[in-house]
DNA sequence: TGTTAGCACTCTCAAAACGAGATTGCCAAA
DNA sequence: TTTGGCAATCTCGTTTTGAGAGTGCTAACA
């Protein structure tokens, strides 16, 4: 059972959660009862205060829940039970016949934004770990043809080339023979310099070789490295914290379309601790929370789910459901896959 | 030679661009050197006034032009010169060596976003249109495989699958063959219904037979329709009408994601008269202005170069900016890809 | 000892009041 | 037709004010 002293800062932590205006005592007698005065609760307060949990907006009037107010709620004090409808919402995307895991992610994706009010991004490892496993070049007209190159995460990245000269069939063919005989397998940091050694088998065989060489050379150096997804925006503009304030809504704005800030904060506290990592305001960024979870389903190795939204956000709901989602997706994937993964590593921790 | 009236309106213009101050008589006067007193300024004024081409934002102070008055202002007062830094930019660009359209694409849009201080947006025709030349399988691991599919307008979509069994390469093959066969040069719209006519076909010579097509059906079924890319978004983030106005700032960033409505204002006054059309102000959104234009390079037919930001924008440079991009390009393309090969599918529409 | 009622005090927030400054419109003279 | 002068108007930032919410403290109470 909870002491009378977690059980205001709790009421204090959902009330504000839901009001997003700081909580007076007289606020908690009226709205939950507690069994009590004001005047109790208005020590109690004091000396949560005092411990750091709570903070005043000012001089006096009502307390907000500070950073460490909310780790303790989550950590302590929160319900801990899945929202029905999301599960509902979930197997009913999952329960779908055969659909493409990007579909999937993305619906999954679509149902936790709309169900917490946050904006979702997915991350997948950095590109330029993948390994190449297929480039392929498809005619589109005489002149234009499109290069399409598949790593072995399953990401996949087009590049449309124009040439002067009416393209060589035969030459084309060819050349992707060498280029995929050799390339397999190669990591994309190594892409350009690997290349350097193919230059002579390219030169013999290929007529127009110099055109054909700097037209990978160039698609491989500026491989997008950038594998990230956002879903439901438009959430983040309905909360209070950012309709009302531009600046902020301009920095979560810019913090979403920034992988490598994003990513850092994520890595930051890798601690393995908790299936899902709560940051709680950022060093920049006082306004915003980040929850996220490593997921790991084909095409997204090393990957994290995050949900992303002001600081005061309905933490209890958020963190169970990007839980049981990752759960799921991983559940779903492996079943599916026949893969050991992500059981094993539960039990490992 | 301009009368004073139009002179007048011209400076008003071009001081509300740079300043986005509402300019009065004596600022005028201090400003630019016109050779009479406020009073006759404040009289021709008024007189702009009365014809609409200016508006007060109260009973007492400087004047902002209206649309009427962007809209002569476009059309008779603006310099008409293309800005040299724009010029060295793209050209610098354009000489690189060989390189895909989609990065020229996105180089030539962010200078274009960073001189002018707007976002800039590339619309495709709907996808929808396309014709399907190429699906390809290719397995990433005892059970996923990822499929890529290509249209002869160069859009490549991808859809990675996991299967419950391990991955019959042969009928994979088989499948991949029957598909490519009875399916390329259909249009993308029209994949779905003609599945159904291959569904025998598979049935018969591939095990797995209810496995692939669903999975394929899936595919075709959630084919992604938007063809955009956007640019230099945090140009507005820096815009004084978007920094300090919250709703004003979610409302260009909605429209930004929203394809269909920002085809919708694009197309509405397609008269082909102009190579650039600008939309100034909308129905639902005041602050905004969009000025686009046609382009038609490989990977883009009915393409559309957009720049959008704030009503008051400078539309002589972005204009001229965009004018001259748009030239460039297509010319850089047609002589790259020797005329015939898109002239001749203009010829055939 | 922990809880409560009462009360003075503090601080915010919204509305009202105010004054400086900018700009206009108009009129009479040049 | 242009100009100088002037009263009138309106905004905008600052100050004032009062209501309201909430606190902290203290003394009484169980």
């Amino acid at each position: 059972m909870l002491t009378r002293k977690d059980k205001i800062l709790k009421l204090i932590v959902e009330s504000f959660i839901k009001s997003a205006q700081p909580v007076g005592s007289q606020t908690l007698i009226d709205e939950c009862h507690v069994d009590c005065s004001s005047a109790t609760i208005r020590s109690e307060m004091n000396c949560l205060e005092k411990e750091g949990f709570l903070e005043k907006t000012h001089t006096s009037s009502g307390r907000v829940p500070s950073s460490k107010g909310y780790k303790y709620y989550i950590d302590n004090l929160r319900e801990k039970s899945v929202d029905e409808e999301i599960k509902f919402q979930i197997q009913n995307v999952l329960s779908a016949k055969i659909q493409s895991v990007e579909d999937v992610i993305k619906e999954s994706c679509e149902i936790l934004s709309h169900m917490t009010n946050l904006a979702s991004i997915v991350l997948g490892s950095d590109v330029i770990e993948d390994k190449l496993v297929s480039i392929q070049l498809i005619p589109l007209s005489e002149r234009t043809a499109t290069a399409v190159f598949v790593t072995d995460q399953g990401y996949v990245e087009n590049k449309t080339f124009v040439v002067n000269e009416k393209i060589n069939a035969k030459d084309a063919e060819s050349c992707m023979k060498i280029l995929n005989d050799r390339l397999k397998g190669t990591a994309i940091s190594e892409l350009v310099s690997k290349m350097e050694t193919i230059k002579p088998l390219i030169n013999d065989y290929i007529i127009d070789h110099d055109v054909i060489y700097q037209a990978i050379m160039e698609a491989f150096m500026k491989f997008a490295a950038d594998r990230l997804r956002l879903y439901g925006k438009d959430e983040l503009y309905e909360q209070p914290e950012f309709a009302n304030d531009a600046q902020k809504l301009k920095r979560v704005l810019e913090l979403l379309d920034n992988p490598d800030e994003f990513k850092r904060t994520i890595d930051e506290k890798n601690t393995d601790n908790h299936l899902v990592q709560v940051h709680i305001g950022n060093d920049e960024n006082d306004d915003v929370s980040i929850v996220s979870a490593k997921i790991n389903v084909p095409g997204c190795k090393d990957g994290n789910i995050a949900l992303v939204g002001p600081t005061r956000m309905d933490y209890d709901k958020v963190v169970t459901a990007l839980e049981y989602v990752c759960q799921e997706l991983e559940k779903y994937f492996a079943v599916k896959g026949g893969e050991k993964s992500w059981k094993k590593k539960q039990k490992t921790k």
